[in-house]
RNA sequence: GUGGUCGUAGCUCAAUGGUAGAGCACCGGGUUGUGGUCCCGGCGGUUGUGGGUUCGAGCCCCAUCGACCACCCCA
């Protein structure tokens, strides 16, 4: 073999690591969009903005998540630091939200505290397209107070990013009762399955040691016939949890927002407790279905992290899945707005005079695109025919000289000779500056979208 | 973590085991100060990586990495 190693070429060129992802220019728009969305929804409903590290103590998740989870057994980015701590990137933000509810002793606050966040989450998964180790969620917490009023906000307000975002989806909700109706209710579901233990696939008769929960979504034909007949948790709720759960579909209802009843809904953390909810996207039958969102009630969490007795509900959208599914669905996505005006220059002279014009038209409220390291004048001409612009402003030598600059209409290609001092009088004539400063405009659906919902089961 | 499909230019894709190509995009030119169409040119790849088989491998075999799909679980 003649190869030999060359020094040329791209040895060991440092690549993107596994279940990363780089977000590009080209999908900005999307990301500015929902963030805006987001925003605005927050400040809509009263809730403040909140950053916690994306690096934490283990332990946090350990306690709050809870052991035997999947995400705290095996998709926890984890290790030991130079100093000796055990630490993990965050695989979620609640418990991060709670423990700085209990260390900035924000039970001192007026109640219920309402924060937002959004941020970078990690698990250790085997990437897949919408799964990613590395994403992106925001989600909104109601902290200190336990009224069913609050799960509906939370509820209305996730659905009403879906509807900002022209999304179609629908919202699957359940109870799951406090943690001693839940015991109660997972030895007598063990029983049910145990009775028919024959029937049950090789991984359902693991879930019925380990986890009898989950035997419900199994999508073994066999398996998925037993679930029908299986008892609800909804019958081994306590008359309080019951109670609470009637008046969050009260709430529901009198907004006139769609749900099923979906007793297959259990989350796969721990700490969760009453109301429990996932947002998926409507799909034609067969599609995939994987939730866009998901949240809940966990007035337990404080307690499990050493802090008082505090009920607490949230919800946490996955950011990638939504865009995801603005792509599939091809939503339109508002991009930046096009530029007032395109600022052209020729020669060196001119060059210099404009960069300092660019920035006294910035100041006077416009916004001038530019492409001041390219010399030629068609090439200029070239980008802001590309951006769409419909003003050019010309400054060349002999404009320089006589004191003054050419406007260029860039739809009919005709000129006019403008006296420089007064371009910016000039252009506020031509612009219509009472630009509405691209401000999402949140439209509510007249109709909410029509939806068979309670599936019968 | 288990099983499956697939990796060729920035993107979309070609190339019966016999010299790696096209379109788009990007950069430049079509006489020195004028865009949208058109014409011409340029940049760009040791075919994901490493081995093996062969006179000869993008193509066949093995490994590895990665993406995707189905599980698992979830955002």
């Amino acid at each position: 073999m003649n190869k030999k190693p060359s020094s040329k070429g791209k040895i060991n060129q440092p690549r993107l690591v596994r279940g990363m992802k780089d977000i590009l220019p080209s999908e900005s728009n999307y990301w500015e969009h929902i963030r805006k969305v987001t925003e605005r929804l927050a400040q809509d409903h009263g809730f403040s903005f909140a950053a916690t590290p994306i690096l934490e103590d283990k332990n946090l998740f350990v306690r709050s998540i809870g052991e035997t989870t999947d995400i705290v057994e095996k998709e926890m980015f984890s290790f030991v630091d130079q100093g000796g701590d055990t630490l993990v990137l965050r695989p979620e933000n609640t418990a991060s939200i709670v423990r700085a509810y209990i260390e900035h002793g924000w039970v001192n606050l007026p109640q219920p505290v309402k924060v937002w966040y959004w941020g970078s989450m990690f698990r250790r998964e085997r990437p897949q397209a919408g799964r990613y180790r590395e994403f992106h969620q925001f989600g909104f917490e109601t902290l200190g107070d336990g009224q069913p009023v609050n799960d509906a906000q939370l509820i209305m307000l996730a659905y009403n990013f879906f509807l900002d975002l022209k999304l179609d989806v629908s919202l699957q909700i359940n109870s799951l009762g406090t943690k001693e109706s839940r015991e109660k209710y997972k030895k007598v579901l063990a029983e049910y399955y145990k009775s028919h233990k024959r029937k049950l696939c090789d991984d359902c008769k693991k879930r019925l040691l380990k986890n009898p929960l989950r035997l419900l979504d199994c999508k073994e034909e066999q398996c998925a016939e037993l679930a029908i007949d299986a008892p609800q948790i909804i019958d081994y709720l306590s008359e309080e949890d019951t109670h609470h759960f009637t008046q969050v579909l009260e709430y529901l209802d009198e907004l006139e927002l769609p749900y099923s009843l979906n007793p297959r809904i259990m989350r796969g953390l721990d700490y969760y407790s009453r109301t429990a909810f996932e947002i998926w996207p409507n799909e034609e039958p067969g599609a995939r279905q994987s939730a866009l969102g998901g949240g809940g009630r966990y007035d337990g969490l404080a307690e499990l992290l050493g802090g008082r007795p505090t009920p607490a509900a949230g919800f946490a959208v996955g950011i990638e899945r939504v865009i995801a599914l603005l792509r599939e669905r091809q939503v339109y996505i508002p991009g930046p707005d096009t530029p007032d005006i395109f600022l052209a220059q020729l020669g060196d002279a001119s060059r210099r005079r404009a960069l300092k014009l660019f920035d006294e038209l910035r100041l006077a409220g416009f916004t001038v695109a530019e492409s001041f390291s390219k010399d030629s004048i068609k090439q200029q001409l070239e980008v802001a025919n590309r951006l769409n612009i419909s003003i050019t402003l010309i400054l060349g030598q002999k404009e320089i000289i006589d004191g003054t600059i050419l406007f260029r209409d860039m739809e009919s290609g005709t000129q006019e000779v403008v006296n420089y001092d007064k371009v910016i009088q000039e252009l506020s004539k031509r612009i219509d500056k009472v630009r509405n400063h691209n401000d999402i405009k949140i439209t509510r659906s007249e109709n909410p979208i029509p939806r068979e919902d309670e599936n019968n089961e």
